[in-house]
DNA sequence: GACAAGAGATACGTC
DNA sequence: GACGTATCTCTTGTCA
């Protein structure tokens, strides 16, 4: 059988020279031989190894091929090829010819094209083909005749057929590389294929389409962002196609002849290895008659490098390197705070963070920027601070005059810094990420976007350019709100949230105390059970895997064993192995309870046991959370850093978490709760007669609800009916469908839809509030709460019937959600204030939506009690008392 | 090719 | 319905 290894020179050669790249080889002239040596290394190996009757090598000519004409920048962007492997190449190809090996070029024609073409008429010549090359690409040529010889970075070289290659890249037939390389692209090849989509990505698609056009043609069938990814960039992918397809057709003939494997003819080689000092390769050759012929034609040296020494390829041009723009450097007049105009009402105020970002050392340094007649003054804080000047008693009173405004852009946590340093900040502010929050809450409220949008500013501002363009947007951002919301709307509204600022800024700062014994002494014990467990599973299952991965375990419990033959599939189109799920599969195998468990424990320790302590502030020994002010599109706060407002409370061991949450010595914890706030808005909206009756008589809401739904009198109202009411009262105020409800309450979808046909039935005022929230909604575009916030929906009107069933249970939300938001903002600010008055020391340190805890010293309990509860009570009037329950303890389980 | 960083998906904690 | 975080998986850029 006659053998044909065709080498394709580039690829190996940058290959051969990266494997020296650590330790280049570098011969006594100073010259970088990794490539060469490299290349031959490899030459050798093949040799040995194949054994081939015919061999060859193939370049890629100098000038321009037919891809280039059909894209001018295809390759443009490669990077340059390196000094050393241009030097390599005429070596190469004097060594290849000393050794007799073919040296295959055509212009106009890429390395692998030629290959391709040779391949394939060699084949139908009945020879075995071996083509050495690591790319990629190389793949759609193979066929019973035809292999792929891919180096393996381990050493060696693996031959891929048919099978391997299909294998290897899971695919069904090998032409398929060319649309994969099409989708995934290729960087070493330069094919841009779809960005954002990798070999993973790729190769589902084509499982699922079979083939690039196919995909095209139903791109309605992706979802997401992949689908706008392959729609945008279709023509780029048909491209990639086009530039991945090697050609079988390149005007070459054939000649087996030349082809044919020779003698090395030594006169030639050795004084060329010789030159490069390539010693252990010449010895491979010594002999005594090849030594005759060394020193025979070491003579002749001296005429040798002439050969070389007009490169083929000329070295690169150096690029042009644009001279960098000279920074913009604006001075900044630093002015004492004395020469303040007379009757200023409006100052930008922002605390400098650049330099000393923690410190809570007293150093405290202020400036004052002129912009349009205004005034701003930034703050920096630490002994670095860049600007001069001093903080003055001028300056401390302005933050504290309730006669000027002090305008920002993160005012909270310039409250923050400044309370550390016992300044006072206080009275009328204007936050303008918070205003435009008011404004448009879905959107973002960054400075610089906003800045962009609004004052056509340029990004990439410093703090002081920020500051700076919080003054100018403050008119605007209040212009807009009063002629979108009314002036007065608009001034309630940022009332209310501008004056809880500072109080936010407070909580943050006082800060939570958590007991680290008590988590510390959890989390071993804990370590130890979800060890346990996870080989538990792991021997149930029979092999080993990731419990941690969703992916894996959807493997293991749908394929290896079984245990679902219709198993529910992801977007992703991986098993779904959501709690749900499993919890229906709990009779079927023990791996089940075992994983349930596993993943319970181990959410407690990754997310709270192990987490929390490590965000215990060193210098104050409390976790300071983050309240955002700016993120939900419905009004409510969130908490980051940690995230305080999603502690465990429900499962028996997820309470230890909550009774790590400790007041200072001396004090209590004091936790005060709004009882059924959502429900109790419901009532008031809806007027509903039967709610209202409930509320007013004090009654147990979702047995009252119960007895209603069920027709029965509130004494035989069982606890699966209570429970089952209460689902309802839940979904009704989220807009859940009967089929959201049907899961919540795993009972069939009939039973559920039975469930809400009852429930309307017997709540005909709320089946009215939830249409007219609808229809408002369609009319004016947004949902509206009780103090006027809005949220935009404008999905409302969607054709897209998923699209607009999530806005109308918006509808329906966002007024009861975010008016219970407004609510407790209005008593905290409010209970703030009374705590102040009253010279209180307790300290309102938590907020989790309807819900507020303090660490009250011991003394002020009692009044304390009195303040939240009535503050909390009387926030509003509604239709039904508005109750908030209130505990105190050692804890905040305790308080509870 | 190995590695790190970032993005997206999945799951799950709260109200 | 509203969130934030941990983890895994995949893509991409960087350094060889």
């Amino acid at each position: 059988m006659k053998t044909l290894l065709l080498i394709d020179a580039y690829a190996m050669i940058y290959r051969a020279y990266y494997a020296f790249i650590k330790v280049p080889r570098i011969n006594s002239k100073g010259q970088n031989t990794s490539a060469i040596y490299g290349f031959l290394i490899t030459l050798d190996e093949l040799l040995r190894k194949v054994n081939p009757t015919h061999v060859a090598v193939a370049f890629d000519p100098h000038g321009k091929t037919f891809r280039h004409e059909a894209f001018e920048k295809y390759k443009a962007q490669r990077a340059e090829t390196p000094e050393d492997i241009r030097a390599a190449v005429p070596w190469i190809k004097q060594i290849l010819g000393a050794m007799n090996i073919a040296i295959l070029e055509k212009e106009g024609y890429e390395a692998d094209d030629v290959i391709g073409t040779i391949a394939k008429q060699a084949a139908a010549a009945d020879f075995e083909v071996l083509m050495a090359t690591p790319d990629k690409d190389y793949g759609q040529l193979v066929d019973d005749h035809i292999f792929m010889y891919r180096p393996r970075h381990t050493g060696g070289f693996e031959k891929m057929g048919v099978k391997e290659v299909c294998e290897k890249y899971g695919i069904t037939h090998q032409q398929q590389v060319i649309d994969l390389l099409g989708l995934m692209g290729d960087s070493s090849d330069n094919i841009p294929g779809c960005a954002g989509v990798g070999e993973k990505t790729a190769v589902k698609l084509l499982q699922e389409f079979g083939s690039i056009d196919n995909l095209l043609a139903h791109t309605d069938q992706l979802k997401g962002a992949l689908r706008q990814k392959v729609e945008t960039q279709r023509e780029q992918i048909i491209f990639s196609r086009f530039l991945a397809t090697i050609r079988t057709d390149v005007p070459i003939e054939w000649n087996e002849q030349i082809l044919r494997r020779q003698d090395v003819d030594l006169a030639r080689l050795l004084p060329l290895y010789e030159q490069l000092e390539f010693r252990s390769l010449m010895k491979k050759y010594s002999s005594d008659s090849l030594n005759t012929q060394l020193s025979a034609s070491a003579s002749n040296n001296a005429a040798q490098p002439t050969l070389f020494d007009a490169p083929a390829e000329n070295p690169p041009q150096a690029p042009e390197i644009p001279a960098a723009p000279e920074p913009v450097t604006r001075k900044i007049e630093v002015k004492k705070i004395r020469q303040l105009p007379a009757g200023l009402s409006v100052v930008a105020i922002h605390v400098d963070s650049t330099k000393v970002q923690e410190s809570r050392q007293l150093d405290l340094f202020t400036q004052v920027l002129h912009q349009n007649e205004q005034l701003s003054v930034v703050i920096a804080v630490g002994k670095e601070a860049v600007y001069e000047g001093d903080m003055t008693d001028e300056v401390r009173q302005l933050l504290a005059d309730s006669k000027v405004l002090k305008v920002g852009y993160d005012l909270k946590n310039d409250c923050r810094k400044l309370f550390r340093h016992g300044i006072e900040f206080s009275g009328p502010m204007f936050d303008v990420t918070v205003a435009h929050y008011v404004l448009r809450s879905e959107l973002t409220h960054d400075i610089d976007i906003l800045s962009e949008n609004y004052l056509h500013a340029k990004s990439n501002a410093d703090e002081a350019q920020r500051t700076v363009a919080a003054l100018q947007l403050q008119p605007l951002l209040l212009d807009k709100l009063h002629r979108s919301l009314t002036p007065s709307v608009a001034d309630r509204l940022c009332n209310l949230e501008m004056a809880l600022i500072p109080v936010l800024a407070k909580m943050e700062e006082w800060g939570v105390r958590f007991d680290t014994k008590i988590l510390r002494s959890a989390s071993s014990g804990l370590r130890d059970e979800t060890e346990n467990l996870e080989k538990q599973i792991k021997e149930l299952a029979g092999i080993d895997f990731n419990v941690n991965s969703p992916k894996q375990t959807g493997e293991v419990l749908f394929e290896t064993l079984r245990l679902d033959e219709k198993a529910k599939k992801t977007k992703g189109g991986q098993y779904v192995t959501s709690e749900e799920v499993l919890l229906s599969l709990r009779q079927r195998h023990p791996i089940v309870d075992k994983i349930l468990e596993y993943r319970e424990l181990k959410k407690l320790l990754s997310t709270y046991i192990d987490a929390l302590p490590e965000l215990i502030n060193p210098e104050t020994g409390k976790i300071h959370t983050t309240y955002n002010q700016t993120v939900t599109s419905t009004g409510r706060l969130s908490s980051s850093n940690p995230n305080l407002q999603n502690l465990p409370i429900r499962s028996e061991r997820g309470k230890l978490i909550r009774e790590a949450v400790v007041p200072d010595a001396g004090c209590l914890l004091l936790s005060a709760d709004y009882s059924q706030i959502e429900l109790r808005l419901m009532a008031h909206f809806s007027q509903d007669q039967h709610l209202l009756e409930a509320f007013r008589a004090g009654q147990d809401i979702h047995a009252a609800t119960a007895a209603k739904i069920f027709a029965c009198p509130l004494e035989e109202v069982t606890k699966d009916m209570r429970r089952k009411a209460k689902t309802a009262n839940f979904g009704i105020i989220y807009g859940i469908s009967a089929f959201g409800l049907a899961q919540q309450l795993s009972v069939p979808r009939a039973e559920a839809k039975q469930l809400i046909d009852d429930y309307f039935a017997s709540f005909p005022a709320i089946v009215e509030f939830i249409n007219r929230q609808q229809q408002l909604a369609r009319e004016r575009g947004y949902a509206e709460t009780m103090f006027g916030r809005r949220r935009y929906l404008p999905d409302i009107n969607s054709h897209n019937a998923t699209v607009r069933a999530f806005a109308e249970r918006n509808a329906v939300n966002a007024p009861i959600q975010g008016t219970a938001a407004d609510i407790i903002k209005l008593a905290m600010v409010n209970i703030d204030r009374r705590l102040t008055e009253q010279r209180l020391t307790a300290q309102m340190i938590m907020q989790v939506h309807d819900e507020l805890n303090f660490n009250v010293p011991v003394s002020e309990v009692d009044m304390v009690r009195e303040i939240v509860v009535s503050e909390m009570q009387n926030a509003v009037s509604l239709s039904v008392p508005l109750v908030a329950d209130c505990g105190v303890g050692n804890n905040w389980l305790e308080a509870h």
